[in-house]
DNA sequence: AGTCGAAATGGTAACGTTTTCATAAATGCT
DNA sequence: AGCATTTATGAAAACGTTACCATTTCGACT
């Protein structure tokens, strides 16, 4: 009962222990009157084939490592979603690690997924030390990186269009007759942060509005960045009309200075966020805003670790898409 | 350079596999000179001992299932996050797995979980099938479940002591003079959502106010709910001067609901959230809410699994307390 | 009937560790 | 010096699978 091997299995049918194996992973190979045989066996003991024997000598895991700075930042769970279902579908299990933006964590996670022999790692984290990577890579441990590929050779990268989601924003708030449109960033050393805002200025000039250095502040990507810029914005002697966001906390904080400012969002500024989290639905009033797919990020990680049938060894760049969600923070001027 | 097995460590430093052995895992076996050749030949050779081998022979494998039904449930993270912060301090590993709700993927989670032999596993779902339970008993794998516990011989169960929270929350209520006090509930299928419910009961009696069935009302612990129960209570003849929420998303749906009334939080009704959720420091005012700590819930269950020196094997039931965390959605009449 | 190839099965050697158990060397004690 | 410990080491047997090679069985085709 409590647990059983392949011997007692294989005893208990009376064929070989080779049978049994056959039996569970090629059935092609066994004749279907002793597979009902071992099948008996199997269930009456209960056998559940050890993972690692089996992984031992077969050199595969069917393990994937899951690394990211912190799961508590509502940006990852979603992600995880989608490449942990897609694991869980072709039967790879998932290994988690938190990094905590701390170095020695880091360290201890990279070693912990190379003592397990993962078949693939998906690093969610911007600051990883480059020599844990080539930690990983002289292991040859396939690895895919989202959205802060460092890109290398043979290290699939999976980069989000910020753009396309941003053309569209702008272009929205352009065809609602706006043209003083602000813009809070994230913090620039972020890297990702650095490409929205440069998305966004060439979508101004794109529509011929010229960039006005004071209309563009610096946030934090979360709630009080956004406030404290927002704020800033409304004092200028010719405040914007409209303005977007960095990401949605900030987009939050930009609505709450609105209101203590004794203004209305969309009324007197209109305002977009950017990710789409799960919340941006639920603010007051809802957020127009770029919806970045979390889930889909997730999932392209996990086809570019693993070529299943369906999709293609996605070798080098994935590219993830961004578009635009109307909701109800923006209104013609 | 690419994999290299205790064997060439061995060969390289002229001892043989036992000694390198020893040195990684009980170095006061080994002489101190042997100790230094071995750890030099370790990391020229960039020897990381295979998990799967290790565990193979001892038995051990130092992996922890945790199965939860939606990562993507804002509840959920943050007690990931305390689980796995105390699993890689002691060097385990953590497998997740997503039920969603799903028997079909709950039975998979499990299978997986068995084939893995984990140390232990951490289910945080409440639609757990019996049988499935009983197969992981029967396996001996240790178990822990949160606040969704079917008490069982042997089985850890944390316990959230809603109680604390609630009682904390009435007294402050009734300490600013309120004493029609609305309560929104969560869905009544859900275990916590009645328990929550039979503690702000009890607690209202405690101060002598009588119940009125009128001022209880079925919310669904999202948004939407909770905006529609306040929406009926605000249309009340008499109408509560403050209310509370079986959670916080039910909470911001009932300020929504009183803006949209044309009433202001806390002016015209006072408001109290549960959870605390990370979220509820930034909504519009700050909510005052009852603190259910998730990463000491996360903890805790690490604990319950894998009894460490500082904290002793817990079995059966451990208590969480919940505390009122007082923000700006509450004021005296 | 005899030979041949395919189909079905089994025996055994890996896989990379840790764990006995045994041995050799060093130390202490009288 | 001689014996009893302790301290360091090694050889070989597990652990539970799968992979490889060998063997048997069975039709089928000349």
């Amino acid at each position: 009962m409590a647990k059983s091997t392949i011997h007692q299995v294989a005893h208990r049918a009376g064929v070989s222990t080779t049978t049994v194996s056959r039996t569970v992973n090629s059935p092609a190979l066994v004749d279907a009157k002793t597979a009902v045989k071992v099948w008996a066996a199997i269930t009456e003991l209960e056998y559940y084939p050890n993972g690692q024997a089996r992984s031992l000598v077969s050199g595969r895991t069917r393990l994937l490592g899951l690394i990211v700075s912190d799961i508590t930042n509502p940006f990852f769970p979603e992600v995880i979603k989608g490449f942990e279902d897609m694991a869980a579908e072709q039967g790879f299990d998932i290994l988690i690690g938190s990094t905590d933006y701390d170095t020695k964590k880091m360290a201890r996670c990279v070693r912990r997924i190379v003592e397990r022999r993962v078949d693939g790692v998906a690093i969610m984290t911007s600051e990883m030390d480059d020599h844990l990577v080539d930690q990983l890579a002289r292991r040859n441990v396939p690895m895919v990186f989202l959205d802060v590929g460092v890109p290398r050779e043979g290290i699939g990268n999976i980069v989000v269009n910020y753009e396309s989601g941003i053309n569209e924003a702008v272009a929205h708030l352009v065809s609602l007759g706006h043209r003083r449109i602000g813009f809070v960033s994230g913090p620039q050393h972020l890297k990702s942060a650095q490409i929205r805002r440069q998305a966004f200025l060439r979508s101004l000039s794109h529509y011929g509005i010229r960039e006005d250095d004071r209309l563009i502040v610096e946030g934090d990507h979360k709630v009080e960045g956004g406030l404290a810029a927002m704020t800033r914005l409304l004092q200028l002697s010719e405040r914007p009309t409209a303005a977007l966001a960095s990401n949605d906390l900030t987009a939050i904080g930009m609505i709450r200075s609105i209101h203590c400012a004794g203004l209305t969002v969309p009324g007197d500024v209109s305002i977009v966020g950017f990710d789409d989290i799960w919340l941006a639905q639920f603010t007051d009033p809802p957020l127009t805003t770029v919806r970045l797919s979390r889930t889909e990020l997730g999932q392209r990680a996990f086809h570019a670790l693993v070529p299943s049938a369906g999709a293609p060894a996605a070798k080098g760049e994935v590219i993830v898409d961004t578009k635009l969600i109307i909701r109800e923070t923006t209104r013609a001027i």
